[in-house]
DNA sequence: ACTGGAATATTCGTATACAGTTTTTGAGAT
DNA sequence: ATCTCAAAAACTGTATACGAATATTCCAGT
């Protein structure tokens, strides 16, 4: 209470809960949490200088979205295991490519340079290889492009699988053989978004997706050979 | 408080606000809320003799699983406009057939006479004219079915959806012509699901959608015809 | 050293209270 | 009769407190 870091002035006019939700999902989705980590509403409340009773409405928010997994004792990361990690990808063959299709149709010419300005960062943090920046940029470019889709229900439902998404890369990006072929396909998608072209944008992020599953299964026999333990973990 | 309906011994081992929250839902799913009933916390709380708080509890969670709307004076009925119900057609043409393929897959001979019971309670009820039944009938097959699905992401991704599924039935079920295609569609991919026919039972999933939308667009054409407000509502 | 079990600590769920905000109500002026 | 503005009521969001449940720690007995 006394550290408090003053909630206030931070995001839009929302209530205090909605600030610390907006927060935690912000470092959930950046990564910033530790999958061994448990987070407790008084903990919580007590960083941001508030009483329990919002950051509490904030933890529940977070876990019915599936953000976070309650526990008897506090909230921790979902942790995803091999076979939900498959089935997500699953999901998202069914959804992305429709999805890349609509931003193809949608995205502003602004938009377009931004992305084109991100896909930039990105190569030059790869040629740095600087695999961290690589990393937030690529987060970076698909939450714009995603953010460009008019259908607000499919925009939401892609949101909900940024954990995975996240907790993939973190395993794909630690080998540096991937991240040409991590930049190539954005860029190639975004040449496509260029183009208006909605159908190559919906094969190219097809193709995406099926690459992002072999590299993962690749990293995951990898991790399951070297150690049989937490092997499939966001982390 | 003193009038309080004992909320202990109804559902199943949960917390009150959880019980609380169940208990709105099935009242909104059987349609006993007005679409101009306003559901105030300090009145919830005092129907079940509990304090605010799990009153309040459940009605947020409500309203974030879409149940409910927010407003300054109150929780509502959430007034699906039309945009959104489209939007919501589309996502499920996109990840219904893939389940109703995996159903098919994955049924076991139990669950398909479960489905084939519930299906003649349907015809019964559709020759009785009995809307209601024919209602909760169908709600019962979509949720046996989709219960079925082994991808559990996407299982939940499609109960996700129940509250806009829900809606635009109620306002195709209001047309007795549309009663026989329902019957006739379900049947259909009962019969898929018999055979085992993947391929069948994701292309009649998916006509399905599509005829969905066709009758909905059409009770809203009636609707905008007769009056031009509150034409697209859920009650 | 190891196991069983009680004491302790932590955390959750709920109750009650208070402050701020918005809607409604009502009285007075035109 | 209607409009305006202030007072009241209603409602939400947050703070604080307490009891219950569950995990953890620690000690005694083997």
């Amino acid at each position: 209470m006394t550290a408090g870091k003053s909630i206030a002035s931070t995001s839009g006019a929302q209530s205090t809960s909605g600030q610390i939700h907006d927060l935690l999902m912000g470092r959930i989705q950046r990564g910033e949490l530790g999958q061994d980590i448990r987070l407790v509403d008084t903990a919580v409340a007590a960083e941001f200088g508030v009483s329990r009773m919002p950051a509490r409405d904030a933890l529940m928010r977070l876990a019915h979205e599936g953000y976070l997994e309650p526990t008897t004792r506090g909230f921790v990361l979902p942790r995803l295991d091999h076979r939900e990690i498959l089935e997500i990808f699953d999901l998202r063959r069914l959804l992305e490519p429709r999805a890349a299709a609509m931003a193809a149709l949608s995205l502003s010419e602004d938009e377009l340079k931004g992305l084109d300005d991100i896909l930039k960062d990105a190569g030059s943090a790869m040629a740095a290889g600087d695999t961290e920046h690589l990393h937030r940029a690529c987060e970076i470019f698909r939450n714009s492009w995603i953010a460009a889709v008019p259908n607000v229900s499919l925009r939401k439902a892609l949101q909900r699988y940024m954990t995975q998404v996240q907790a993939v890369r973190l395993m794909t990006f630690a080998h540096q053989a991937n991240h040409p072929l991590i930049v190539a396909g954005n860029t190639q998608l975004y040449q496509a978004f260029c183009r208006r072209d909605a159908v190559a944008a919906s094969d190219r992020i097809l193709r995406f997706v099926f690459e992002g599953e072999a590299a993962y299964l690749a990293a995951h026999e990898d991790a399951g050979n070297q150690n049989t333990t937490s092997s499939a973990q966001a982390g």
